[in-house]
RNA sequence: GGGCGCGUAGCUCAGUGGGAGAGCGCUCGCCUCACACGCGAGAGGUCGCUGGUUCGAACCCAGCCGCGCCCACCA
């Protein structure tokens, strides 16, 4: 390295990200490092999906915290020389993306109607075209190594044909099904959307209690509804076969109120007798219980609202084409002018809402697309039940998966909209062709839905890599190997890519399913843009540095819930900024010739340092390999700041600064290149571009071999005695500062303990400010004995402070002690602890009360 | 209705049977030749409440009080 490049150091005195990480990337870019060829087999590979965003979507707080956790497994599979591929690419994400596009279009007064299908696409597809890269751009800037140069996107040609192959495949083993059955229809997309799309939520409702005469004329039934515009579409009422109230009714017949149609009492055990009046009007048509029942008795299914949300003509002619909220009031008026309403009272419940618009679920029934997913199911529950396929932390994910599959139900995956893979189906007359091409001959017309945006997402893992054809990148990627996520997709997309991953490969697509935090605002509400909560990953990476967001991320992220924290990301900010510092340090003041050993250790320091370093990498490795981010993160920040720089960087700099520092330096350029190492998965840029700054040829950290832990490095005996120095300093700071000492003045003393060599009594003296006497040394009275490991140090009369001052410190350390030695007293005299502890428990109770006892001793009373 | 989880320092969160931790904030002292985005020294918590198990409980068990999430077909 050119000299002058080192000596451009010297000013810059803070890390810059912004200087850095644009060329820090470039240079992995250039060098195709996120890109590998295609070789090997995928046991010996290593590659992660990742969750594809939507392809006009922005990066969010959600997807940078799972970006860094990604990351993170990747960079740290990379470094230890595995053939490493993050799969990168986008979802059309069907729904979302035709709602903004129609709102683009609303803008200039044009309905996709107005343009046709065919237009309304290529106008999806320029959509994408200009907002496409966006998001691909943000999670460079996020540091991510995804493999950009193969980008995949759902609506491609090759995917879209895995898709539509793996509809006609399910089909002709007759799992994928078309059916009138009841389906969540929402009103706001006008399409069907399966139970996950659902989400409950609490609305006050009134509870009508309408009677329905009987036609023997000996009175009438009472029900309670909270729809009554359905009561049109009733085929029957329903009663508790144990219900003595009504069971002499059941076989007789009611009157439907406003219709005249003649309903059935019949028997269900569904019936609730103690809510409501006990009899239920049965609406197979429109409510999902109902429909149950109603097949289950072989009532006939009638359906008064349709799918634009107004009264079909199955309605009487007076209600037909009213919205259903307009209906509901117009029934209830008809009823009470009949004088049928003998109730009303206020009522609150859960109600189905379409999560994607909003509105209220309409259930319906519709001819539409199921996959049934039993025995997709079974497989997929085993290879998790085996522990083929692992959830972080396993509990209590694995068990939510398990429940969810084992209950699973039938999927709705057709939906009515434009974008989209539109389902291989055409029909005429009553003939239907399922197949990947169109039926010969003429009068076939497609289905015009398309498939539900999750179906096709449930290929991700192999669709990208070119199945169904076997690609190279196929043999050599796939299965994959880990699947981050936050758990609210767990049902929607990770169990459905097990199951889909296991039914057309033989094998679950990933192994390690990793769960992080959904992150919070600050406040504790959901990020959302439409709350103004959101915080913008892109403003943070850039007023903090993409290493800050990272870190903070990690740092704060866990196994539940977190709301964002600034400080953490301050806190990465920082680390950022004390690497580059003591590696200036480090890099300026280590001898020209010097390169980074472990094996130059020649003090105490040095030895322990490397020691606590080995420990690190194999602490580091643990944590990483166990998906526990947020502790490998902290404990590499703290082995390094408190570590390494407050302890061993000061106690270096004699030496580093003295005319003898080859050993020193060795060391030093040893642990900072250690740090970078353990750091990069973690901090990408910051190390990288420290990386090229230490001594002698070396290619990018980015592919720099990961340390396996060198056991013979370990020091056990350097650890215990540099513990000790650590231990006497920190007592002697104290209580120089306890008396006031002028901080630039030395405290003359007597040093009398064992334990320590020469050089750990000098590094003692300069590190606490104190200067040792010859022991022989006179010079007036004791003014006070500080205890410190192994010994004492007694503390001389000078100017440097008022010894009245230090009275008070020392009473408190006696009172300390003495507290101490009395709970270990305590302790140890009760028998139960010391009969049924373990030995080394109260052995180690005994040495710190005798270690307490000496040091009172040693303070005087 | 069923299931899961949370309640620890002023704030945000770790810790899951043997003496309470981190970052930020706060107090005091320092521009000590890497860093004031820094250095040193501190203050601050009866670990939600009540019982139980144990020689020993923030940690295990039961109940209670708050908060949250997921699943679910009582009109």
């Amino acid at each position: 390295m050119p000299a002058d490049r080192l000596k451009s150091l010297e000013k810059r005195t803070r890390y810059d990200p912004h200087e850095v990480e644009g060329r820090v990337f470039a240079r992995w870019e250039e060098a195709g490092i996120f890109h590998p060829e295609p070789e090997g087999s995928a046991g010996e590979n290593y590659s992660i999906a990742v969750p594809p965003p939507n392809v006009t979507g922005v990066l969010h707080m959600g997807h940078a915290l799972n970006g860094s956790i990604q990351d993170a497994c990747i960079r740290l599979a990379r470094m230890r020389g595995r053939r490493t591929k993050w799969i990168f690419g986008t979802d059309h994400a069907g729904i979302g993306t035709q709602v903004k596009v129609e709102e683009a279009l609303a803008a200039d007064g044009v309905t996709k109607e107005d343009l046709g299908r065919e237009k309304f696409e290529e106008r999806v597809w320029r959509w994408r075209e200009e907002h496409g890269s966006l998001i691909t751009e943000q999670y460079k800037r996020l540091g991510a190594s995804l493999d950009y140069e193969d980008e995949r996107f759902t609506m491609d040609e090759a995917y879209a044909r895995a898709v539509l192959e793996v509809f006609v495949r399910l089909h002709e083993k007759g799992v994928v099904y078309r059916d009138n059955y009841m389906v969540n229809w929402d009103p706001g997309t006008r399409s069907a959307i399966s139970d996950l799309e659902v989400e409950q939520k609490q609305v006050e409702d009134s509870l009508y209690l309408v009677d329905y005469p009987l036609e023997s004329g000996s009175g009438s039934l009472t029900i309670a509804t909270v729809r009554p515009e359905t009561i049109l579409a009733d085929t029957a009422i329903a009663v508790n076969p144990a219900d003595d109230r009504y069971s002499r009714l059941i076989g007789e017949t009611a009157i439907l109120p406003l219709v005249g149609r003649r309903l059935e009492v019949i028997a269900d055990e569904y019936v609730d007798p103690e809510f409501g009046t006990g009899a239920l009007k049965i609406t197979p048509g429109h409510d999902p219980n109902d429909f149950e029942i109603g097949r289950s008795h072989g009532l006939e299914e009638i359906s008064v609202i349709g799918e634009d949300g107004r009264l079909t003509d199955a309605a009487p002619e007076r209600f037909r084409g009213m919205p259903v909220d307009e209906a509901r009031k117009a029934v209830v008026a008809a009823l009470r002018e009949e004088g049928l309403v003998s109730g009303t009272q206020p009522y609150v419940h859960d109600v189905p809402h379409s999560h994607r618009s909003g509105m209220r679920i309409e259930p319906l029934i519709s001819l539409q697309w199921f996959c049934d997913m039993t025995e997709l199911a079974r497989p997929a529950i085993e290879v998790v039940e085996e522990g083929k396929v692992r959830f972080h932390p396993d509990s209590p994910w694995t068990g939510v998966y398990l429940r969810w599959l084992r209950e699973i139900r039938p999927w709705c995956i057709s939906r009515q909209l434009w974008w989209g893979h539109q389902i291989p189906a055409w029909y005429r007359g009553d003939e239907v062709h399922v197949g990947m091409e169109p039926p010969d001959g003429d009068g076939w017309e497609r289905d015009p839905d398309v498939l539900d945006t999750w179906f096709s997402s449930a290929l991700w893992p192999f669709a990208t890599l070119g199945w169904p054809e076997d690609t190279p990148e196929y043999g050599a990627f796939y299965p994959t190997d880990v699947l981050s996520t936050a758990r609210d997709i767990i049902f929607l997309w990770v169990a459905r890519m097990v199951m889909f991953g296991i039914e057309f490969t033989g094998e679950p697509p990933f192994t390690d399913v990793p769960i992080h935090s959904v992150i919070q605002a600050p406040d504790g509400r959901r990020m959302s843009k439409s709350l103004g909560t959101g915080i913008d990953p892109l403003d943070e990476i850039e007023s903090h540095g993409a290493d800050a967001l990272r870190f903070g991320l990690l740092a704060m992220s866990s196994t539940q819930d977190v709301r964002y924290s600034p400080q953490r990301v301050k806190q990465g900010e920082d680390l950022a900024n004390k690497l580059w510092n003591a590696s200036r340090l480090i890099l300026l003041g280590a001898a020209e010739d010097a390169s980074p050993s472990a094996a130059a250790a020649e003090t105490i320091e040095d030895r322990w340092i490397v020691s606590r370093l080995e420990r690190t990498t194999r602490e580091a490795s643990e944590l990483l390999d166990g998906f526990h981010f947020s502790p490998a993160a902290l404990r590499l920040y703290e082995v390094f700041w408190s570590e390494i720089c407050d302890w061993y960087l000061e106690l270096a700099k004699p030496r580093l600064y003295s005319g003898d520092n080859a050993g020193v330096s060795a060391v030093l350029l040893h642990a900072l290149e250690r740090v970078l190492v353990l750091l990069h998965p973690v901090m990408p840029f910051a190390t990288e571009e420290i990386w090229s700054y230490l001594p002698g040829e070396r290619g990018l950290l980015a592919v720099a071999p990961w340390p396996e832990p060198d056991e013979s490095l370990l020091d056990t005996e350097a650890e215990r005695q540099l513990g000790q120095v650590i231990e006497a300093v920190t007592e002697l700071r104290s209580y120089r500062d306890a008396v006031g000492a002028k901080a630039s003045a030395d405290i003359p003393g007597r040093l009398h303990a064992d334990g320590y060599d020469d050089a750990s009594r000098g590094q003692i003296a300069r590190l606490a400010r104190f200067s040792f006497m010859p022991e022989e040394h006179e010079n007036g009275d004791v003014l006070a004995t500080l205890p410190i490991p192994g010994g004492a140090v007694q503390v001389l009369p000078s100017e440097a402070f008022d010894p009245e001052e230090g009275e008070k410190k020392l009473t408190a350390k006696r009172d300390q002690l003495r507290g101490e030695i009395e709970r270990g007293e305590k302790k140890l005299a009760n028998k139960g602890f010391v009969q049924k502890a373990p030995p080394e428990v109260v052995e180690e109770e005994r040495r710190k009360l005798e270690e307490y006892r000496r040091a009172l001793e040693r303070l005087g009373s």
